[in-house]
DNA sequence: GCATATTTATATAGATCGTTACAAAAATCA
DNA sequence: TGATTTTTGTAACGATCTATATAAATATGC
């Protein structure tokens, strides 16, 4: 065999940094999350991961970098969350449901009051005048309308649906009630409304009614 | 006859003021519409109303005031512009594709790329730190629904739709719509495309095929 | 004209913004 | 140990933030 290439990191020269930078990106990530892009402050921000200035700048670039970083990871993360959710083994209703769940999981995660989906809550309200967090905006919720339609598809074809059904309408209507429900949320909803609300939006969109669990 | 009493101001004393408080407030609306309300300096909007911050806080009080009035007068104008849409004379896919199409001109009002809705695109982000902006949300918000399931009870009364079709459930569709439609405007979607979507949106809740125009 | 009332324009106060300079601290390498 | 490398903590830079103090400007009432 070849020289042993041992598995521990090659030992860095150095300070050691106090931080680590994914429990760091997870913290600004929800002061993001509550005040916005342009209502958080770095201060705030150095508060919320215990990090100095200077480590910030050193580990994210700057605010604008930092904020697109934890952009990107929670789309990362949601997306993930509604895939598994609308997996073809499940029925259609069930799989709408449980992704709907998901998501309520997501806006309802954290102390205080409801935060609603990072992105609608934060992302789009930048995304007139920053052209890089606009771009993030839109290639996700593409990525969700695409999720919804392929499933879609497969239960027109596995005889879930009508024959006439259209899967890119639904979608639609399936991404939209995604949508309000994240607004919603960060409106001040109750989470066990917006689960009524999902539900209904299941029934019609399936066509039939959905139980309540 | 009794005194005449003139239908002319009485002359106010003092300097007059240089400005129309109706389209500052219009010109205020404008610069927070694309920048949010943390993201807008109150040196942007002096700019845009071409007032002085004295004067600025002798009419409005300060930026957060500014800001509610902008958002209350806001809402006066899309509530009554869906209002008027889903009036009772006109056929069911007719009256919500009226809603969405003033919907569509109000987001795709002003010069720059597409603001999508005031609420949406920048109360929302300050809804989880800020008790009256988002009551002021909910409370909007709610109002939409309302209309909508009143238009949508009309509908079944009168034979537009299945006598076991859901009002609420419509309503919260019909709703989401709109949602969906005016976070898209922000994120960079046309107005053809959105548009697209609001015909197959109304042709699903509707539950039937709805023409091109 | 002169006192009074109100707004405008300027200038700035005091705080906070994003970002960085700088030196002490803490590690490895020789 | 001493040189080197990297991070930390503090302090501060210039810019910008919301808001206001102050005085000039412009109207009315007498």
């Amino acid at each position: 065999m070849a020289g042993k290439k041992i598995e521990t990191a090659p030992a860095r020269r150095g300070r050691p940094r106090a931080y680590d930078a994914e429990a760091a990106l997870k913290q600004a990530t929800d002061t993001f999350w509550r005040t916005g892009y342009s209502g958080t402050s770095l201060d705030s921000i150095a508060a919320a991961t215990g990090m100095n200035p200077p480590s910030l700048y050193a580990a994210f670039g700057n605010k604008h970098a930092l904020y697109l970083e934890a952009l990107a990871r929670y789309w990362e993360i949601s997306l993930a969350a509604t895939h598994e959710a609308l997996a073809e083994d499940r029925p259609l209703a069930e799989a709408l449901m449980l992704a709907y769940d998901a998501a309520l999981s997501i806006y309802f995660s954290g102390k205080g009051s409801a935060r609603g989906c990072f992105v609608l809550g934060t992302a789009v309200a930048e995304s007139v005048e920053d052209a890089a967090i606009r771009s993030s905006v839109a290639q996700g919720l593409r990525k969700i309308d695409a999720d919804f339609e392929a499933r879609f598809r497969a239960a027109r074809e596995r005889g879930e649906l009508k024959p006439d059904a259209d899967p890119e309408a639904l979608a639609l209507l399936a991404s939209a009630t995604m949508h309000s429900i994240a607004i919603r949320a960060r409106a001040g909803a109750r989470r066990t409304e917006l689960r009524e609300f999902a539900r209904k939006a299941v029934s019609v969109i399936c066509g039939r009614k959905v139980e309540a669990d």
